[in-house]
DNA sequence: TATATTTGCGTAACCAGTTACGTATATGTT
DNA sequence: AACATATACGTAACTGGTTACGCAAATATA
């Protein structure tokens, strides 16, 4: 079993980068599945950002993290239900509600910690031979917040 | 609206690669609609395959593409839908079908090729300053088909 | 030759993202 | 002060992947 998207070359980029993200994530999934951990990708970001700013509107995070809001509001949702995250209105504005850690996350924090690390090793020996992929994939992002892709294949199209 | 996933540095690896690979999906079906294209994309992954093979099993695209069978179950039914692949029992395996592209298919290729070209020319044009970043991917591939990311993580949280 | 195992592939349910839309609250303008 | 616009954020519907399950046909085995 050859991999046929190697073969396509740049026509299988975009395939490819899909797979990759895709089992990386499935593959997290099942990991914190097995090891009875109550989490779930991309919980760190929001940890991360409470971590740093004690208190987030739910707009604020996915600005931040470059997520549409309702993928955030499907994060926080889960969070609360598991107790990580709780929310107090803003005094000032009505519309606001402000996210907290709870004591219970900052509790089991170490614990995730501990496996978060373990995780950021294996993607770091993952990289050792390929030095140069997170300063590229950072090449990649900021062309295209200069230009959005679409736009460039379509002005690409008149030419 | 400074990007906080990159002051994660590797721990935010995964979720960028979901990033731009979800964006890339997004634009480029957002692409085809806007064009009036009567494709999807990955659709040119199949055509792909049968441009070069005539025919195939679901099966044996699922394995080229390493494609989960049921993800390709749903594309070549879409793909059957707006009549772009046909289907023919096998005569000697009655559980196969084998597939092929349609002469309306075949008729459309020119313009859907001169696309597909344009979308690599812009590509291209995107990993400039990235030189070596579909090599690396490769490398990070290779390492995952060696050894699957979870039993990494399993065996690293050991130590 | 009967039976167990494997294979092809269809369907269902799940998942994590998206866009589109609605509503309540703030904010800006005349 | 009244009204138009913008913002926060919730919900619904869609998308393109996944795993789990089931069944019929083929293949291997006793």
């Amino acid at each position: 079993m050859d991999d046929f998207l190697l073969t396509l070359n740049i026509e299988g980029f975009t395939s490819r980068l899909k797979r990759l993200s895709d089992y990386l994530l499935y593959s997290t999934r099942d990991l914190y599945d097995e090891l009875d951990i109550a989490i779930e990708p991309n919980w760190n970001l929001v940890i991360r950002l409470l971590q740093k700013n004690q208190q987030m509107t739910l707009m604020e995070i996915a600005d931040q993290i470059n997520f549409s809001h309702p993928a955030v509001v499907k994060i926080i949702k889960k969070m609360k239900k598991r107790g990580f995250v709780k929310t107090q209105p803003d005094q000032t504005d009505g519309r606001k509600q402000l996210l907290l850690l709870t004591p219970k996350a900052l509790k089991q924090l170490p614990q995730l910690e501990q496996l978060w690390q373990t995780q950021i090793t294996v993607l770091t020996h993952l990289l050792k031979d390929s030095p140069n992929f997170l300063t590229e994939l950072g090449h990649i992002e900021e062309q295209l917040k200069q230009q959005d892709y679409k736009q460039r294949v379509l002005t690409q199209l008149e030419q």
